[in-house]
DNA sequence: CTCCAGGGATGAT
DNA sequence: ATCATCCATGGA
């Protein structure tokens, strides 16, 4: 009895819901997986997860159920098939959304999200995961799951005492200066990010944009990943390729404001998640380019 | 409005 | 082994 273990097994119902592509589709860099399984944090949890059709198996690290907590972080309360109708019915929407089926927009702690989408400027998907993951080794707490060996994100305080020489041994290059100065920021509590919730979507856009190294693509990731506000559209390189291309195929001079208030309206109430499924449809469309290339 | 620094992985040669 | 490419922000 004094050896039971305090380890869970937990089984959650999931339908709709694809964690693979959840967690490869860009918004989130710290999962690993690992067989059949992905390994990671939600806040200061180690976990990994299994799925099964539309069972997710849950392995907690210490203790507690977490069921509440997955169904939270990966957003299971979403209504997917109602967003999914709210889209535009057009040619690449309509391709893009079958492609997408059971993605999500998850809610990610407001914090991390932040840091690591000023971490992810001017970076590609696979380099953001190793800074992820040199942030975590080198400033986050240890956490043990099993034989598994992971680090939850440092907080503010933690980053805003650090150097930015520290931050640059992580692979942050320029951006290390402006992870700092958001963490002091912060963690001098100039800015807070909790209390911000209740900000209207503007408020919430001009606040986040008045923090170093955040403009208003970085800005829209965290407004759509981490304070869920589904209407944000955040307009990096691929989407613009994928709005130019398919909407305004022979318009030379679409702007950049033009494409953004184009996006605002013709996408609608969920336009994140519109965003989102043209997002990783294009991208997984590119990879497949690799392989075999037009012409 | 335009131009450009910036850093490190990844793909091409 | 080098060379080109990817890219958000902020400042000139």
């Amino acid at each position: 009895m004094a050896k039971k273990s305090l380890k869970k097994l937990t089984e959650i119902v999931a339908p709709d819901f694809d964690l693979a592509m959840t967690l490869d589709s860009g918004q989130v860099f710290h999962w690993e997986k690992i067989g059949n399984r992905f390994y990671g944090t939600i806040g200061n949890h180690a976990v990994w997860l299994e799925q099964h059709g539309r069972i997710l198996k849950v392995r907690d690290g210490k203790s507690s159920a977490l069921s509440g907590l997955i169904e939270n972080y990966f957003a299971l309360d979403h209504p997917l098939a109602e967003i999914c109708d709210s889209f535009p019915d057009d040619p690449i929407m309509n391709v893009a959304r079958s492609y997408c089926h059971g993605l999500r927009i998850m809610r990610q702690p407001k914090w991390e999200c932040l840091a690591m989408f000023i971490c992810s400027s001017m970076k590609q998907v696979a380099h953001i995961r190793q800074i992820s993951k040199k942030i975590r080794e080198r400033f986050g707490e240890r956490r043990k799951i099993e034989h598994h060996e992971l680090f939850t994100f440092p907080s503010p305080g933690r980053i805003a005492q650090s150097s930015e020489k520290e931050l640059r041994e992580c692979a942050l290059g320029y951006r290390a200066k402006n992870l700092l100065g958001t963490a002091q920021l912060i963690d001098s509590g100039v800015v807070n990010l909790e209390e911000e919730s209740t900000s209207s979507d503007d408020d919430l856009l001009g606040k986040l944009c008045q923090l170093p190294g955040v403009g208003a693509k970085v800005a829209n990731c965290v407004m759509l990943f981490a304070y869920e506000r589904l209407r944000a559209f955040p307009i990096d390189v691929w989407i613009e390729r994928v709005l130019r291309a398919q909407y305004f195929p022979r318009k030379r001079n679409m702007t950049a404001g033009r494409l953004r208030a184009f996006a605002e309206t013709h996408f609608g109430e969920h336009g994140g998640y519109a965003q989102q499924y043209l997002f990783h449809h294009a991208r997984m469309a590119a990879r497949a380019n690799l392989s075999a290339p037009p012409r």
